[in-house]
DNA sequence: AGGATGTACTGATAAATATCATATTTTTAG
DNA sequence: CTAAAAATATGATATTTATCAGTACATCCT
C-alpha cells in the first residue's frame, strides 16, 4: 500500500508543514508516487506541469540549455524539496529541465491540491513564500559567485557544498557522485577545463578521486581557496 | 500634504493593489517618504530591515559585494517595485545593497504592515509569492546568461534590456543612464573590457555615445549578437 | 569475453578577459 | 572659471579559460 503524507518525514522540510489535516488528506489521495532511474526526467524546460514534484529521495539537477548547446545546472534538489513550484505558481511553463542525477523516488502533486491551499490558508503561502525568498537569496549568490570567482574557486566551493549538503560515504567519498560533466554544468565551465583543475587538486593533496567518486582530503585548504588566500 | 497610497499610481505595479482597503489605509498612514538622490543608499549589504521600500519614481541598484573588491549588480528596480521584501519575509539580514542610480522617491513601509497583511491576506501572500516567482526565474537566466554568454553578448543584452526597460529620451539615448562601472557591475566583467566593448559597438555603429549617454542604433545587429549570430 | 561506446584525462594552442600603465576627457568643488 | 578629482579611454601585456586533437579507461551490451 502506498504511504501517506501525513507520515511522510520528508514533509517536515518543505511548505506541506503548514498545510491542515483535510488538505493534506486531499494532497495525499491525489498524489501519485514515482519511481526515477539516474538519467531519467522528471520535466523538460518549457514544459506545461500540471503540478508539483516532492523528492523523497535521491537528487535532481535543475539544469537550463543555453544557445551554445551547453546546459547550465541552476540548482541540486534533494529531500523534502518540491520541484516545479515556481512555473506552478506562476503559472507559466518551466523555465528549468529536472533530471535525476541518482535513483530518486518522488511524489506528483497536482496542481489543483496546491493553487487551492494558496488561495485558502495564509500560513501554507506564507511558508512557500520564505522558500522561494530563500532560493532567490540563494540564487543571487550563485550570480555573484559566477561572475566574481574563477573557476578553480568555484570547483572548490562546490566540492564543499557537496559535502554539506549531501554528506560523505564510508570511505570518506562525496555522497552525491556526479559526472565531471555534470560538475562543469554546476560551476559554468567547460568540461576539459573541469577535469583539469580536479586533477590539479588532486596533484595537490586537497582531493582524493577513485574513478568518477570524489573525496575531500583538506578541507581547510579548499575554504581558503575559496576566500582567495 | 502627504500623497495617500489610496491614489498612489505606481501600486497598481506591485502586491500592494491586492491589499483591502483597510490594509491600504493602514500602510498610508505608517508610511513615510523619501527623496534620494543619485548615489545615494537606500540600505546596505547586511543591514536589518524595519521595513520595505516602494518605489514611486527612479532607479535603485540591488548589490553585492564580493570577497575581490567588485560589486555585482543583481537587478535594477524601478517605479512599482518593491525593495528589501525578499529580507523582511526571510527574516533575515539584507544580502544586497541598495544605491540609487538616479535621483528617486521611495516610501518606506514598516514591516508590521506588511507581516501582519501576509499573515491575514491570501491574496495579497500570493501576489507577493507571483512577484518573487518571477524575481527567481529572473535570477535564473542571469545565471545561465553570466556563465554561457561572452562579455559582449552580455553587454549588448544589457543595452537592449536598459531600452526595453527605462526607455529612452528624446535624443534617442537610454533614458537610465549607468557609469561605464556600473555598466561593468551588471554584467560581471572588468570595468576596462566594458569601456573597451563599448568603443567596439560605437565603431561599427551599433550605439552612439556622447559622455556616458548611450544611444541604440543598430538594434536587429545587437539582437544577432546575442543571438550568438 | 570482447568489441563498442561513452566518459575521463592530457597536451597544444587559441581566444577571451583581466590587469597594469597612462593619456585624455568630463565632472566637481572652490 | 579654473584647478583638482574622477571617470573614460586606449595600449601593452599577463592570465584565465575554451577549444581542438588525441589517448586511456571504464562500462555497457549481447
Amino acid at each position: 500500500m502506498e504511504s501517506r503524507c501525513e507520515n511522510c518525514i520528508v514533509r517536515q522540510f518543505n511548505s506541506l508543514r503548514a498545510m491542515s489535516k483535510e488538505e493534506l488528506k486531499q494532497v495525499s489521495d491525489s498524489k501519485t508516487t514515482k519511481v526515477l532511474k539516474k538519467g531519467e526526467s522528471i520535466f523538460g524546460e518549457g514544459d506545461k506541469l500540471n503540478g508539483v514534484y516532492c523528492v523523497r529521495s535521491g537528487v535532481s539537477k535543475l539544469s537550463k540549455l543555453s544557445a551554445n548547446g551547453k546546459d547550465q545546472i541552476v540548482k541540486l534538489a534533494s529531500k523534502g524539496e518540491v520541484i516545479g513550484q515556481r512555473s506552478v505558481i506562476a503559472e507559466e511553463s518551466t523555465n528549468l529541465s529536472a533530471i535525476a542525477v541518482s535513483d530518486m523516488e518522488v511524489c506528483f502533486i497536482p496542481k489543483e491540491s496546491i493553487t487551492h491551499t494558496l488561495q485558502k490558508n495564509p500560513d501554507f503561502t506564507l511558508e512557500v513564500l520564505r522558500h522561494m525568498a530563500h532560493d532567490l537569496k540563494e540564487a543571487d549568490d550563485v550570480i555573484v559567485n559566477i561572475s566574481q570567482k574563477t573557476v578553480k574557486q568555484r570547483i572548490a566551493e562546490a566540492f564543499l557544498y557537496l559535502k554539506k549538503n549531501f554528506g560523505e560515504d564510508k570511505d570518506g567519498f562525496l555522497a552525491l557522485t556526479l559526472s565531471r560533466e555534470d560538475i562543469s554544468n554546476v560551476v559554468g565551465t567547460a568540461t576539459e577545463s573541469a577535469i583539469r583543475i580536479i586533477s590539479e587538486f588532486k596533484k595537490k593533496g586537497l582531493i582524493h578521486t577513485s574513478g568518477k567518486k570524489i573525496g575531500i582530503k583538506d578541507e581547510k585548504k579548499l575554504l581558503e581557496m575559496v576566500e582567495g588566500f
